[in-house]
DNA sequence: AAGTTTTTTGCTACCGGTAGCAAACGCGCA
DNA sequence: TGCGCGTTTGCTACCGGTAGCAAAAAACTT
C-alpha cells in the first residue's frame, strides 16, 4: 500500500514548488489558471489531498468540536446530536463526542479537549459542580458552551430553552384542564436546570392560590427511577389524597410513572392521574404514551450555539421559547 | 489570555534542551530523577501539557476514531455510541461522531476522515452500497470497520450479532409457544442485514412445515413505517386469516406494529396477534411494550471492533451471539 | 524600449512535537 | 589519573502544512 502523497510529491512531478501546491489548493490563493490546471492534474494522479493535521498545527484551527454527554438513557440525547452534528457539519466543523461517566469525568475530557486543540466544547446537558470546573487552568484553551443546561459559570454561555415559559405553559394548559392538586417529579436535585423548573412550577401554582405540592424525588434521569418514585407515592398516599395530576421534569421519568401508575396500580391515565413531562422524545408521541410535554427548540439552540463558536454571533447566555405539544395524558 | 506553553517555553525556564522535557513526559524515556523533577514543576508553573496535535503529526497517530452513523431515529444507536465511547476511551482513542445524511454520504466521510487522519473508521450499522465504497481511492487510509451489518467488501471486517443463531432462537421461542401463522415485517429491503434477518426467518418456519409466511414491508427503521406497513396489512387481510405473531426487524418497527394494532383495531397483543422484535431497545421493557426481543451482544462486539482497531486481534469478520429476551408480548 | 506596476512564484521561518544519532557526562575500576 | 562503559543530554532532520516577505515574471505605461 503506497503512502499518501505531500503537496512536495506533487510539486516534484508537476515541476513547481510546493508552495504553488498549496496555493492551487486554497481558494482565492493567487495562481495561474495554468499552474493550477498543471497541479490538479498531478494532484488527482497522485490522489492528493490536503493533510488536514498539518494544517491545524500551523493555523491553530482543527475544526473540531468536543461534545460531552453524560447520559445516554434518554433517547432524546439522540435527537441533540443527530442535529449538533447536522449543524457543525454544514459548517465544516466535526463532533468529538466524549462519554462522561465515572471513569472519565469532566475535568478529565476538558484537558483531554485541550491537549487535542479543539475549537470548542460543548456541555451537551452534562452535570457538573461548577466549582469543579473553575478549578481547571486552562490558558488559551478552547470556549466551553454548556447546551440545554444552566451555566452558573462566568464567561461560558448557556444556550437554553426558556423554562420559566415553558413550565408556565405546561402549568396553564394543566389549569385550564382543571387540574387542582399538582404534583411534581423532580430528577437529581443537585442540576441546576431541575431546580429552575421546579422553581417555576411552584410559582405558579402558589400564584393560583395553591400551595399543597407534593415533590416526588428520582435519583436518575431514568425511566426506572420515575416508576420507583411515584410507585413509592402511590404506596404512602391515600387514594383520596393523591394529586390529580403529574408533571415530570422530562419524558422519560414520565413513561416510568406512566408505566407504574397503569400496570402496578390500575389506575387510568389522565382521568385517575394525569401526566405531562417535558422534552417530546420520539415515544412521546406514541399512543402507548400519548404524553402532553414540552419541546425544546433543539434546532434553534444547536444553531445559536454553533453560531457563537464560529464567532457570528457574540459569546452570550441565551435562553429561546419552546412549543406546548398537547397529547392525551393530560 | 497567556498562550499555552510548549516544550520549548519549559525548556528555557528550566534550564535544559525541550528534548528533555519532551522525556520527562515519555514514559520510559532515559532521564535522570532530577532533571525529570526539575521538569516538572516548570511545567506544573507554565501549565504545560503536551500537544496532541504535534505528536500525531510526528507519530501519524491521532487515536482519533471515525464513528459513521445515519440513523438517529432508533435510541438502540445510543446505547451503541456509550458503549463505543466507553471503549474507546478507556483505550486512549476518542470517537469523531459523523452523521451521514443526503448532504453528506459515506465517501464524503471517507474523505474527511482520511484528511484528517484518523486513526479507524467504524461504520456503525450504516447503510451503503458496497460498490460505492469500493471506488474511494485511499492509499494507506485508515482501516475500516463495519459494526451490526454485514460488509460484502473486501477486506473490511464486519462484526456482527449472529443473524442466522438469533431468528432461530426467536423463532424456535414462538414456535414451542404454539404459533403457527408467523409474519415478518421487513425494513428497507437494500439493505444486507433485512435480508439476512429475513431469509433466516423463511427458513426457520419452511423447516417447521409452515410455508406461507406473509411478509409486511417498512419503507424506514421508524416506528411510523411500522405503523403504516401494518395498518396496511390489517385492513387487506381479512380476521380468520391474518398472522397470530409478528416478527419485526427491529423493536422500533414493533413498536409501532402495536400501537396500531392495539389503538387502531382493538386487537390484544399477545392474544390476538403477538409481536416479537429486535435489538431489546430501552423501552422494550417498559410495561407499556413488554416486548419480546433479541438482545445484540454490543458490548462484545464493541470490544471486538476495538480490539482489532488497536491490532491486538487480526482484522476479520466475526459474528457472536445474542440472547433472546422473552417477556409478554410473544 | 525602458520604466513602472501588478501578479505569480519561491523562499525562509515556523507550528510543536518525534526519531535516532553523537557528544557529554558520570561512574567504577585498574 | 586515566580508561572504558553505560547513561543522559543535545542535536539534526523531519512530520506536512501556513504566513508573509523577496525575487521573478508578466502586464501595463509612456
Amino acid at each position: 500500500m503506497a503512502k499518501r502523497a505531500t503537496a512536495r510529491d506533487v510539486a516534484e512531478q508537476a515541476g513547481v514548488s510546493k508552495w504553488t501546491v498549496i496555493r492551487a489548493f486554497t481558494p482565492g490563493a493567487s495562481i495561474t489558471e495554468g499552474s493550477r490546471a498543471k497541479v490538479m492534474a498531478v494532484a488527482e494522479k497522485l490522489n492528493y489531498r490536503p493533510n488536514l493535521l498539518a494544517r491545524s498545527l500551523a493555523t491553530n484551527l482543527t475544526h473540531q468540536v468536543a461534545v460531552l454527554v453524560d447520559d445516554f438513557e434518554n433517547p432524546y440525547k439522540l435527537s441533540f446530536l443527530e442535529r449538533l452534528t447536522l449543524e457543525l457539519q454544514s459548517e465544516g466543523l466535526v463532533a468529538v463526542l466524549i462519554n462522561i461517566n465515572e471513569h472519565f469525568d469532566h475535568v478529565h475530557a476538558l484537558l483531554n479537549a485541550d491537549q487535542r486543540q479543539l475549537d470548542a466544547v460543548i456541555m451537551c446537558g452534562t452535570a457538573f459542580r461548577t466549582e469543579m470546573l473553575q478549578d481547571v487552568r486552562l490558558d488559551g484553551a478552547a470556549p466551553m458552551f454548556v447546551l440545554a443546561r444552566d451555566s452558573q459559570i462566568p464567561g461560558v454561555p448557556a444556550i437554553n430553552c426558556d423554562t420559566t415559559l415553558a413550565i408556565k405553559d405546561l402549568c396553564r394548559h394543566l389549569h385550564e384542564k382543571g387540574y387542582r392538586r399538582p404534583g411534581f417529579m423532580a430528577g437529581p436535585k443537585t442540576l441546576s436546570t431541575a431546580l429552575g423548573r421546579r422553581r417555576a412550577f411552584k410559582a405558579f401554582w402558589r400564584a393560583h392560590g395553591i400551595t399543597e405540592m407534593p415533590e416526588l424525588a428520582a435519583h436518575h434521569y431514568s425511566a426506572a427511577s420515575g416508576a420507583e418514585a411515584v410507585r413509592r407515592y402511590l404506596n404512602e398516599v391515600s387514594p383520596a389524597g393523591r394529586v390529580d395530576v403529574l408533571l415530570c421534569e422530562n419524558d422519560v421519568l414520565a413513561f416510568g410513572a406512566m408505566d407504574v401508575i397503569r400496570s402496578e396500580f390500575g389506575l387510568k391515565v389522565p382521568i385517575d392521574i394525569a401526566v405531562a413531562g417535558f422534552d417530546n422524545t420520539l415515544f412521546a408521541a406514541a399512543p402507548a404514551y400519548d404524553l402532553t410535554t414540552y419541546e425544546q427548540p433543539v434546532e434553534a439552540m444547536v444553531k445559536a450555539t454553533v453560531a457563537m463558536i464560529l464567532g457570528r454571533e457574540p459569546k452570550k447566555t441565551v435562553t429561546m421559547p419552546g412549543r406546548l405539544v398537547v397529547r392525551g395524558s393530560a
